[in-house]
RNA sequence: GGGCCAUUAGCUCAGUUGGCAGAGCACCUGACUUUUAAUCAGGGUGUCCCAGGUUCGAAUCCUGGAUGGCUCACCA
């Protein structure tokens, strides 16, 4: 047998089980009945009392008072307390009740009442083992803390913590109303391949992975975007896509190796409707799931009320470092200007790379929001548009809230030829060593060929968006399995 | 990858100056027919994360390692 191998609570569950089957229970029973849920029984007592339902869950608590006794059983909507009695299920089955375990799952049905101390509450007249639970629930009072345990075991997490429970609740309506609203809009949604030959669309390393049959390696992608776009080629005006994405890179409070993004392509838009896009989408989103445009992160507020600033990527950086790119027009006086603030400098860097350095050093975490930042150097931008009133930058934005980025959009860069020169900029930098710049994409390049029309294109990213409608301080809590090295 | 911190019973946590391993919940035995952190009487169930070292003696001190958290770096 198993005895001395499993610690106590172990061996008594185990040996419950064989007490069960001897006396002719199943232990893991087939399915029950069931015609109410927790809260809709408390929800709709008046109608309901002293009328009989049948429902199920997991046994949470239980006190016994010899003849009789109490128990909370946990269904998908809440608790509800059930009250049993020798005299009206008959002392088998009442010795049978006494014997089950806190997270055993039971089915029961019985009349509804409230009890003396005013809990709505069902009165037992039959009940029946559904499954047997061979493992102790961790505490009643006091839940599961340890966030390593909740990552590794969430369902524990989400048995003994409601507030996680509802937090993903909220997740799954954030995406749907998500959808919704696109949807409305009449945006088609698509799938594209996750598995890439070229991984672009973004500045990242990717995860590799094999096709057997082709004895070809593969990218898991790192964006959407490049798909997404040749749709748009082939006459798809209005697409999104929704779903995951990998990037081979850091873990964070910020960051996880896949993460959710929805990206939006619009033909005949640019990113001055992106931008009124995005802000109508998430308070949107915020209105219908949350009920409200305000909410608190982290103990403070952030208001989704229309419109949103928009802001020169220059003009922040100034605001925040005193130091005015306008003025500075060339690769050097950009490295000494980065210097002087203390940044290590290698030698090579363009003007474009010091001054995103600069606004992700000095200026990201320091942007409450929700806020536009708007027109990006055109070296760290290989895939937006380049601005009319100076080609050094592109028509880009990014939409900062409580310091962290939630989204990047583009007037999409359509001119086939340009294309070639930044994707052939980027091969330059990866031969140089920088394994997130772009890789050659000619597939992509012969799609823009055919003639794409003027774009305005989206990326949001789901989960921290999520983070601050939650009010989530870690992006591990708003997926339900993050990513973790094994034990 | 660097720094700081954590790891003790199923869970939540104490553990003093280096001197027999502790509490609450959970669990086991018994009592109790409207309790609700039920109550009452009795019971401690352990690879103190792992491996070395110092010491008469290590949960405690030292070294190395594992896992996790925060943070910096990296990373849009």
């Amino acid at each position: 047998m198993f005895v001395d191998q499993y610690s106590d609570q172990l061996f008594y569950r185990h040996k419950k089980i064989e007490d069960l089957v001897k006396q002719g229970v199943e232990p893991y029973g087939e399915k029950y009945e069931v015609t109410h849920h927790s809260q809709s029984i408390h929800a709709k007592f008046t109608g309901l009392e002293g009328k009989t339902v049948s429902i199920a869950g997991r046994i949470m608590t239980k006190r016994g008072h010899g003849k009789a006794s109490f128990a909370h059983i946990q269904d998908s909507e809440g608790r509800i307390q059930l009250y049993i009695r020798q005299d009206s299920v008959g002392e088998e089955k009442y010795d049978l009740f006494q014997n089950l375990d806190i997270g055993d799952i039971i089915g029961a049905t019985g009349e509804v009442f409230k009890t003396r101390t005013a809990e709505i509450t069902v009165n037992i007249s039959s009940f029946r083992l559904l499954s047997k639970s061979l493992r102790p629930l961790p505490e009643k009072w006091h839940g599961l803390k340890d966030v390593e345990l909740r990552y590794r075991q969430r369902y524990l997490d989400l048995i003994v913590n409601p507030e996680v429970r509802n937090v993903f609740i909220t997740r799954s309506k954030v995406i749907q109303s998500i959808r919704d609203f696109l949807t409305k809009a009449d945006f088609l949604e698509v799938e594209t391949p996750v598995m890439h030959n070229v991984a672009g669309g973004a500045t990242a390393r990717p995860f590799i992975t094999h096709h057997n049959a082709l004895d070809l390696d593969l990218y898991l992608r790192i964006a959407t975007e490049l798909h997404l776009k040749r749709l748009v080629v082939g006459g798809m005006e209005k697409v999104f896509e929704l779903g995951r994405i990998f990037r081979n890179e850091g873990i964070s409070t910020n960051h996880n190796p896949e993460f959710t993004s929805v990206e939006i392509y619009q033909a005949n838009a640019d990113y001055e409707d992106m931008m009124k896009l995005t802000e109508e989408l998430v308070a949107s989103v915020a209105q219908k799931v949350l009920g409200s445009l305000k909410v608190d992160y982290q103990g403070r507020e952030l208001d989704f009320s229309l419109p949103w600033p928009r802001k020169d990527l220059l003009q922040v950086i100034q605001e925040f470092t005193g130091v005015d790119f306008s003025d500075i027009p060339d690769d050097s006086g950009a490295r000494k200007a980065a210097l002087a603030q203390g940044l290590e400098i290698e030698g090579n860097e363009k003007r474009g790379e010091i001054i995103l350095t600069f606004f992700e050093k000095f200026c990201e975490d320091r942007l409450w929001g929700p806020v536009f930042v708007k027109d990006y150097p055109v070296e760290v931008s290989p895939l937006a548009q380049r601005c009319r009133y100076n080609p050094q930058f592109t028509y880009r934005f990014e939409t900062f809230m409580a310091g962290k980025e939630v989204a990047n959009a583009f007037t999409e860069l359509i001119d086939p030829l340009d294309q070639r020169e930044r994707f052939e900029q980027q091969v330059k930098e990866r031969v140089a060593g920088n394994e997130e710049a772009h890789m050659m994409d000619e597939d992509f390049l012969t799609a823009l060929e055919y003639g794409m029309p003027p774009t305005g294109g989206l990326g949001i990213g789901i989960d921290r968006i999520i983070m601050v409608l939650t009010n989530s301080p870690s992006i591990r809590d708003v997926i339900l399995f993050p990513t973790m090295r094994p034990k």
